[in-house]
DNA sequence: CTGAAAGCGCTTACAG
DNA sequence: CTGAAAGCGCTTACAG
């Protein structure tokens, strides 16, 4: 069975190639061509089962009607959840996604920009990892729509959609003041990338307010140690400082390293130390007991973004950066 | 900045686009074209940063070195393993993968095959839906390669690698029966697929064998059904039949289900009832006790299945169905 | 109302 | 040793 083409239709049928392209299209009425000489060819086309070649209509558009989506790790569940309402919004106005997971590595990232330059894919959604400023600006260059989510460069005119992470973590540290705390402990990685950044400084504001903010209760971790290194280092931390009453988690991955930490030391949640993680995920609702989080406004998230890829995909003159913030939510569960 | 072609280089360097076309893709030698030549192309390629379109070039050679891999749902973690695998294995022989999920749904999985045959990929790994076989047919038709995992249809001549899923839940069942369990239950979806149907098959026969079976403590979950739901039919399920002391669970998500149930229930594991899990996950190494788990072999089976993809992406009239079955492990923790 | 022709960016058989 | 030309499957300006 060989590939079925518009010249095959246009034999059947016995017309040009350009009326087969044009019914095939939608442009039979426009284009003045008799109803019917439409019928004729949509009946052939279908009774061949025709499929246009997606690669020579992008060759000759210069369009492909798909979407790159590059984000750190697609078995995170935050990003495949994420990916998958992307997906489905893309589907609704007839786009395929590509997508592909960088392990927040800054070489791999470039490359996989590169590789989706390279399938020509309409536009960019990416959560940027800490050296791929340049990499945007070259996008930039090219005039490919991009939006960036989840984080951003702060000095660059990109349009990106994050949650309100300084908000997020501040009403969470709050949450916990209010609830008696005294001696609230954060673990963050080592990342330069501004969403860690505003996620600790929310930390740090509110306890600062009521003046019960201690420097030696923040824990830095390193992103590519291994998983045993990561609960060694959270062990050390807990130990030393055995004063902590709360601790905040500001991605879920290190939540999980924590919760692990805690169980082969023996703390209990939330009677010896109140938990509260970033992003939600199932294992954080199947934990005894139930761990409380701030959930990512992930279907908020995915929505925004391909409105602004497709407002600069139609109109890529015309359109302005935008930067947009989605407010997360404070779930409270049992171990606080 | 314009996107630079072929003809750019060849204007730059001062010789035909054949030549540049020849030394681009390394034939320079075989071509019998001179060293300096050679050398001025690969420069000015160099400096103009030039990138093939793989679209023309997919055009012109009928090869995209694309390869679509259609899962179940690339947010369950035995998926989103499998595929980032398959992904890895697939660069090292420079080729992308595009892959998508079906949500277990026999339309949207027919789609998924055709979009990806117009996207023109040179083959396909599937984890085909219960009513897919027809459009795997269509596949075989054209020629495609194509490779099933995790599940087949029995009558069909399509290259497959699967876990052994009789054996595992078969030795799993077994080691319960030593563990001196009596009433061992087994919770399985409506499923009708072979892979389902085989660990099911295992479980059966090794309770036979010791005069164990008890055809009352088998549970079948509505796949479609949502959380809610299947928690309640759980619950219903084991209140009725007070009696069982250990359960098998058939994939990785009802496993998850019947753990939020018991603890709904206050079961105590492995007090009350011994558990074991197909398909591993972080859940079950993080949940209080940790679960037991037949894993499955999931770099054997990615691996395998890209080589049988590659033999018959090499040569496919050469090539023979081959079907390939792989241990499954018996992780013993402590929920038994 | 419809067709012939150019061209998207490549590869490759053919000619010299 | 290197170039001119055909062709992959489409779209679209142009001509009639």
């Amino acid at each position: 069975m060989k590939k079925i083409t518009i010249k095959d239709i246009a034999t059947q049928a016995q017309v040009s190639i350009s009326t087969v392209s044009f019914v095939i299209n939608g442009k039979g009425q426009k284009m003045g061509i008799s109803t019917n000489v439409i019928k004729k060819v949509q009946d052939v086309a279908e009774k061949l089962n025709y499929r246009p070649s997606m690669i020579a209509t992008s060759l000759r558009t210069g369009k492909t009607r798909s979407i790159g989506l590059i984000v750190e790790d697609i078995s995170n569940q935050f990003f495949s959840d994420l990916a998958r309402v992307i997906e489905d919004e893309a589907k609704n106005i007839d786009y395929r996604v590509f997508y592909c997971s960088t392990g927040d590595d800054d070489e791999r990232s470039e490359e996989l920009i590169h590789s989706l330059l390279q399938a020509n894919v309409d536009g960019f959604i990416i959560t940027p990892t800490q050296n791929l400023e340049s990499s945007i600006d070259l996008l930039l260059k090219l005039k490919k729509p991009v939006v960036l989510i989840d984080r951003y460069f702060p000095g660059q005119k990109v349009s990106h959609v994050v949650m309100d992470n300084y908000e997020g973590s501040h009403s969470a540290t709050k949450f916990l003041i209010n609830k008696g705390c005294k001696n609230i402990a954060v673990v963050n990685n080592t990342s330069e990338m501004v969403q860690m950044k505003l996620r600790e400084e929310g930390y740090r504001d509110a306890l600062k307010e009521e003046g019960l903010y201690n420097e030696n209760l923040v824990l830095h971790m390193e992103y590519h140690s291994n998983e045993e290194a990561r609960i060694a280092s959270i062990i050390k931390f807990f130990k030393k400082n055995a004063e902590i009453d709360a601790v905040l988690f500001l991605t879920n991955y290190m939540g999980l390293t924590g919760l692990q930490a805690f169980k082969d030391m023996g703390i209990e949640i939330p009677g010896n130390i109140s938990v509260i993680s970033f992003d939600d995920h199932d294992s954080f609702k199947l934990h005894t007991p139930t761990i409380s989080v701030v959930a990512q406004p992930i279907e908020d998230i995915a929505i925004k973004s391909i409105q602004l890829l497709m407002s600069q995909m139609t109109d890529m003159e015309a359109f302005e950066v935008e930067k947009s913030l989605k407010k997360g939510k404070l779930i409270i569960r049992e171990s606080v």
